[in-house]
DNA sequence: CTAACTTAGTTGACATTTACTACTAAGTAA
DNA sequence: TTACTTAGTAGTAAATGTCAACTAAGTTAG
């Protein structure tokens, strides 16, 4: 969102900047993106990506500020989250000048189930459409949802990022689908296993088994919370 | 640098937040950034990166604001110029929270030849030392310097983001030697050839040649005056 | 009880790319 | 004219990616 420069000597509310944040996760629709309707003016009753001005009084850095903004929206305490990049000009506020640090944050689909998607009536799961969502948006926020797709796309290629959609637990099969569904493109079995071994970044869950009319397949979860890397390649 | 957050009602100075440089090129002594020696309190006398509050009056974005600095201080006009992060948080200035959108900038030699290097007596380049340089720096500098460092030693993998360190005029053989010195390690001729190549983003200056005692080289120049993507990866 | 079915996971042949080495080319200098 | 130096090319071996077929392990139908 954007700010105002109101009068503001010795107040404990200083604006500063906004955070905004692109909150990805799988839902029944697909990738979706997580959109919260404005309340008040400018761009009042549209849709826009959630956000809020920094609190200096509060928040102890930007991600702080980010997580915070998150756990209000969504419940969700530890998502995936990358600062994207930051905006700031004349125009992209009626009000003037403003600045916004723009994060990328992936979601569980298990944090989803729990209830903990869109929290108030205010906030919803839009699917993704191309380059963005069948839905006007306030300010520049088209813009920057499309350059979140356009980032975790990219990451597809040579990270573990897609794995923070799925659900905590997930078989190979699972995460290659995703990683097809995101790329837009069949990936080899073998190849695919091959080079997820290889980065080390799953762990099998011993003794656990996804069991359907076939073969049973081996569950594994993510070694660590945050993203590693898949191949060499990092930024 | 950072923010002072003063009695602003109407004023035409409205600090919203700086931007700083970590400016590189290739000086005699090799990689080298160019830093500031701070005029004023905090840090007065300190070295740091250039930096500058955004005027909201003069600079239309936050790329403007950071031509602005880099013209300030090196009088060049048209560098390789990326925005890396955004810091922001309540320790990195004694003051208090402050914000700080941080910009990478890689000069060509030519412009440094061209006596556009360090503008003021209080600008002076520093070569880089493994991940940083033999100076204390003010703030968190010393991070952010050691984060654009990064960046761009990553980048040097799969993009062109060297070719905007040499002259507008190079051989092949300067280019190669010029990622081997950033990588860090040896690399084939002609594998570096056929990727350059590949890429298209070089192009041979009809008729120039560089000579010396041997078999005269030929001179190419960078296609477009932004980056291009030498392999298949971005971001 | 067994055969058919489905998805999990493995194997191996072939094609493509990369790494390394040696070669030829084209100038200068003695 | 020969030695020397760096530019640029060519060819082979090793590594890697692609593709297709195969085996494995369960459920379900008859």
């Amino acid at each position: 969102m954007v700010q105002i420069m109101t009068t503001h000597d010795n107040d404990a509310f200083k604006p500063i900047a906004t955070v905004d944040l692109a909150i990805f996760s799988m839902t029944p629709n697909g990738l979706s993106v997580l959109l919260a309707r404005r309340a008040n003016a400018p761009f009042a009753g549209v849709w826009a990506l959630p956000g809020g001005w920094i609190h200096i009084d509060i928040d102890h850095d930007l991600e702080t500020a980010a997580r915070r903004v998150l756990k209000e929206k969504t419940g969700v305490e530890m998502p995936y989250l990358e600062q994207l990049q930051t905006v700031g000009n004349a125009n992209r506020d009626p009000r003037g000048w403003s600045i916004s640090v723009v994060y990328v944050a992936l979601i569980s689909s298990d944090d989803l189930a729990a209830g903990q998607g869109a929290r108030s009536g205010e906030a919803q799961w839009w699917p993704i459409e191309g380059n963005g969502v069948d839905v006007h948006l306030a300010f520049d926020h088209a813009l920057l949802l499309s350059d979140a797709l356009t980032r975790i796309r990219k990451k597809v290629e040579y990270s573990t990022l897609p794995a923070h959609l799925l659900p905590s637990r997930f078989t190979l099969s699972e995460l290659q689908s995703l990683y097809e569904r995101l790329l837009g493109r069949k990936l080899d079995k073998s190849a695919f296993r091959k080079r997820v071994a290889e980065a080390g970044f799953l762990v099998p869950v011993e003794g656990e088994m996804r069991r359907a009319s076939n073969r049973p397949a081996q569950v594994f979860r993510l070694k660590d919370a945050q993203s590693l890397v898949l191949f060499d390649r990092t930024l």
